[in-house]
DNA sequence: AATTTATTGTCTCAAAGATAGACAATAGTG
DNA sequence: CACTATTGTCTATCTTTGAGACAATAAATT
């Protein structure tokens, strides 16, 4: 298990990385599954792993991302490549260490560990849909603990990755009409409310009740079930499915 | 120059490469520009180049792109990333070491040149836009030759080439109404009908030309100069020149 | 100098799509 | 059985997009 997480071993690509932003949607929020890292001081940072010599590298995402999620059939898209050259945040850096470099000695600690954070490394932005409540948290060595955040209430995270939970978010934003992905992000059924409730919480902004309602059944892609009753006072919404003609996951 | 060139140097990033996807038109047509490889055998490659330990991504394309063009400030942008576990292409690989076979003993010739080629590699792919009128296209010692190509009437490039030209063109057609970039690819003064016949090859489509010219002047970016008077026998079109408030290369 | 030809610039009208207002239907409450 | 909150849908209006028409004009032709 060590081994697999250290990027120092000649199995992996050097210098080059994955990062994942990983969006599920419950209580009407957008929310991102953040590890916190097992460091002192408070580090939070994106899921992220290495790619094996003989694996590509949408193989390389799916495996860290059933690694934290559970999940083995995921839908994910690469979104950037982020590369910059002061990527590796000298303050972070020397915070983490200031804090932590007594682990330089600990036996159980190999000082490779901390070579990987010091190193230039350039990383491939994925973003991954996900139901919320398919998913399985699980943290890897290196995390404290791992948790889901509302997108737009994220904890202070490391180098860039504030910038890539923006620009994953503004690539899922153009796309979301395009390749009808949204449902990868809901249940097996949802009343349209929850769909737009949904669409509301991605672009941050309202929509028309009536329109988008249209909107969506017009997309042709909905199969209208039974009625669910909640015990509210009011007519009774429908239930909805996706037809999932034609791949869904990719 | 050698060692410019030759990634087993220890300050390129390993196994990291940039390929870039330079796109120019002429004679209404979208072109390529591709340099054939300096091996016997036809093969061509798009231009390609490694990232140096301290410098960023962009400006490794950059630096790339100022090698085979000439120009400075171009408009580029990242379209994907290329990583499939088979990219380094057996069957090419074979084929170019029986006809070239005989270079590994030449001195002129290091063994390491045929290593970058072998070894598996990640490629960011870029894509540029330029006046095909300001390039001056500069082959390298790994070229035959270099040379525009219609997009549609490529020469056979390695790997997986023609796949990245064709996602290149692919997001710049997104891309092109959205960001307003398609007069990157003309001279400094043009006509409609050159605008219209540039998105016309862009997206292998006509367009109604009275409908296109109200688009494109709707869009507010262009200033109406004087008439340009070619001696044909008919109505003079006015020339029009971007005004590019906000920044156009980047 | 009037006529002809090819192309340009712009107008109008129709079709399609997006936005807003309105209202009946209905599951439960008091 | 009236009342409330919400759902599903319809219609009218505004905006955007697409197609046809036509006057303007630079040069060639007569």
């Amino acid at each position: 298990m060590r081994d697999i997480h250290s990027p120092s071993e000649q199995n992996y690509i050097q210098q080059l990385s994955i990062d994942c932003v990983i969006l599920g949607y419950q209580d009407s929020q957008l929310s991102v599954l953040v590890p916190k890292l097992n460091f002192r001081g408070d580090f939070w940072a994106l899921p992220s792993g290495f790619i094996y010599q003989n694996e590509g590298i949408d193989q390389a995402a799916r495996r860290i991302l059933e690694d934290r999620t559970g999940i083995k059939d995921i839908y994910l898209e690469q979104f950037r490549v982020f590369g910059d050259a002061p990527r590796s945040n000298i303050r972070f850096l020397e915070r983490l260490i200031e804090l932590n470099g007594d682990k330089l000695g600990d036996k159980r600690f190999d000082r490779k560990e901390f070579d990987w954070i010091t190193r230039r490394f350039v990383s491939i932005g994925y973003y991954a849909l996900v139901d919320i409540n398919k998913v399985v948290p699980r943290k890897t060595e290196l995390d404290e603990s791992i948790d889901w955040y509302p997108v737009r209430d994220l904890p202070p995270m490391i180098m860039d990755h504030h910038e890539m939970v923006k620009c994953a978010l503004e690539t899922l934003q153009l796309n979301l009409d395009q390749k009808l992905i949204a449902f990868n992000l809901l249940p097996e059924t949802f009343t349209m409310r929850e769909v737009q409730e949904l669409y509301e919480s991605i672009y941050n902004r309202a929509f028309a009740r009536n329109n988008f309602q249209k909107k969506i059944l017009d997309l042709n892609v909905l199969e209208r079930l039974e009625k669910k009753f909640t015990g509210a006072a009011n007519k009774a919404p429908f239930l909805y499915r996706f037809r999932n003609e034609g791949a869904q996951a990719g």
